[in-house]
DNA sequence: ATAGCGATGTTCT
DNA sequence: GAACATCGCTATA
């Protein structure tokens, strides 16, 4: 057991904490990729009215019903996918939004895969491309599997927002941001 | 720098 | 039909 699968069985808001400064790493595609987390969201089960899971399971959420650490895929406004990390005793279908990162490893691939140079994985769609995370990854595993977390957080200033994009449960501060040292993202 | 807007398809009312 | 946990292009400053 580790300090990792401990986290994320507690609360969300304290796994969504704990996951940013971690390394996300894919290994998709023959290339090892990864960025360290700096904006992650919380949603919670069935009292979240902000969460895919309010409401109960259905074909698309059923992942987030799956054991903590596994990986729950969407694909959003019909273009882009979306990564969460499922949290909390299996049943209670609460998970992580993976929202942005910084570039450690794999840049040329990163690159690549998203046809461009700069704003490589500062939002959930973009990271999830930039890691070539699919759907085909929906429900896998983040502690055994092509996509992974991996060792410890590194430190920085945690900050607090509303959640962004959504209008339910507005007001929960439930966004989570890393200030961390970088060239492409300096701590403002 | 910020604001407006179309694309695109699945889910929900 | 409408909403949607978004992105990148364009215009204006």
């Amino acid at each position: 057991m580790n300090d990792l699968a401990a986290l994320l069985g507690g609360p969300v808001v304290a796994a969504a904490r704990g996951l940013l400064g971690r390394l996300l790493v894919s290994e998709i595609g023959a290339v090892r990729t990864a960025v360290i987390l700096t904006e992650v969201e919380a949603y919670g089960g069935g009292d979240d009215p902000a969460s895919h899971a309010h409401g109960g399971p259905t074909p698309r959420n059923q992942a987030m019903f799956g054991p903590p650490g596994t990986l729950y895929v969407y694909r959003s406004y019909g273009v882009h996918w979306c990564a969460n990390v499922v949290c909390g005793p299996a049943g209670i279908a609460s998970a992580v939004l993976l929202r942005g990162g910084l570039v450690a490893e794999g840049a040329a691939a990163i690159r690549r895969r998203r046809g461009r140079t700069d704003h490589l994985c500062d939002g959930p769609g973009k990271l999830t491309q930039a890691l070539g995370i699919t759907g085909a990854l929906d429900g896998s595993s983040l502690l055994a599997g092509l996509v992974r977390v991996e060792g410890a957080p590194i430190p920085g200033r945690v900050r607090s927002t509303p959640r962004v994009g959504i209008t339910r449960a507005a007001g929960r501060r439930w966004r989570f941001l890393l200030g961390v040292a970088s060239v492409d993202n300096p701590v403002t």
